[in-house]
DNA sequence: AATGCTATTATTAGCAT
DNA sequence: TATGCTAATAATAGCAT
């Protein structure tokens, strides 16, 4: 796809690699922006990098995935399982009053934080959250042992959210070509059905 | 990128988007995999479809899962925070023990699937499994008040899991031209820097 | 509905700045 | 190191089967 036919093994040379990467990175999310958006489905991409930056930020990507968050949550399909959450919900109270009582005052935080991780059907928004958190604490985790064994990273690259439309969430407002992406709403299920992207990319080393 | 210029907006013609989404799809499995194995990091792409087969199977998919943990649990950079795991899985089995008491035995299981839940920073891998089959239940329980409201789906589509190289996890060993994939070892980093890609993806409705 | 073909557009490798 | 260009390959929309 370029002056030369490219042969799939990874690529040694790091410069080569990196602009590889760096275009391709772009062209997998302009892809995947496509595919929910012509085909009205969800789509999730993350590219994972075990030797990313130890100041990489995320917090601009949190956006993007609360957005998420509200879309299953807010939808009305959903509405029936409320009950069982909020079921969970409390059980989930009693263990951290629980482990409280047994647990000297330090732990409180750490017993907060695996309360939040705990999972119920209803909350797959929620894990995905979750999950790109858990990432990125041990991506971070990562790093720091690669620092003390002397590497040093030095770049870090952290996709923005998609921006939101007037009917739902649009990946990509700007896209190379200057247009603004729309789609169209599903009907009546179109609460659920209408398409989102998000992506989480860290750079490579 | 075909016979005609496509306008970003959702296909609406039910037939035309069938079509794109499958050959997209497997565009965007081909770039994720290229993108992997040319540049050596980890991509997970998932195709969220609100309208999934009742009747999926996902099963296939499980392995390519459970070696992303496998090596991400293998690898000798997150031997240091095992402990850590082992503390926060014995406070898990004394919640579990304190539900029980608190429960009736029906709620058993219930209790079991929420503990299995919890996460810390360690259980990136195990956290990836879960994300999905939490994916799989929430498109279970949207399918089933699907059906309830008279709508009916007639097909599913799950990836094979990628196969395994000598030197790593490859996605690819078969890909449209025949040709073998290979990556190079990443030095003494090769055990987390090698590259691996997961795909869920479920067929439109 | 699924598969194969191919005209056409889209992506990108190598190079220049 | 990043950005822009463009030759050349790759993906795919429409059509045929």
């Amino acid at each position: 796809m370029g002056r030369k036919k490219v042969t799939f093994e990874y690529i040694t040379d790091d410069q080569k690699r990196k602009l590889s990467f760096k275009k391709r990175q772009e062209g997998l999310k302009k892809k995947a922006r496509e595919l929910s958006i012509l085909c009205g489905v969800d789509v999730v991409s993350i590219v994972f990098n075990a030797l990313s930056d130890p100041h990489s930020e995320v917090s601009p990507d949190d956006r993007g995935v609360h957005r998420f968050l509200e879309k299953y949550h807010g939808s009305p399909i959903l509405e029936k399982t409320q009950n069982q959450e909020g079921l969970i919900r409390e059980r989930l109270n009693k263990m951290k009053e629980y482990l409280k009582k047994r647990s000297n005052e330090n732990d409180e935080e750490e017993i907060s934080q695996l309360m939040s991780g705990c999972a119920d059907p209803t909350m797959v928004s929620e894990n995905a959250l979750r999950l790109k958190m858990l990432v990125v604490q041990n991506l971070k985790e990562i790093d720091r042992v690669m620092e003390e064994s002397g590497k040093v990273d030095d770049e870090v690259y952290v996709l923005a959210p998609p921006p939101m439309s007037e009917e739902g969430l649009l990946i990509n407002g700007e896209n190379e070509n200057g247009q603004t992406l729309h789609h169209h709403g599903m009907g009546s299920n179109g609460n659920w059905n209408s398409p989102l992207s998000y992506s989480y990319c860290q750079s490579l080393s």
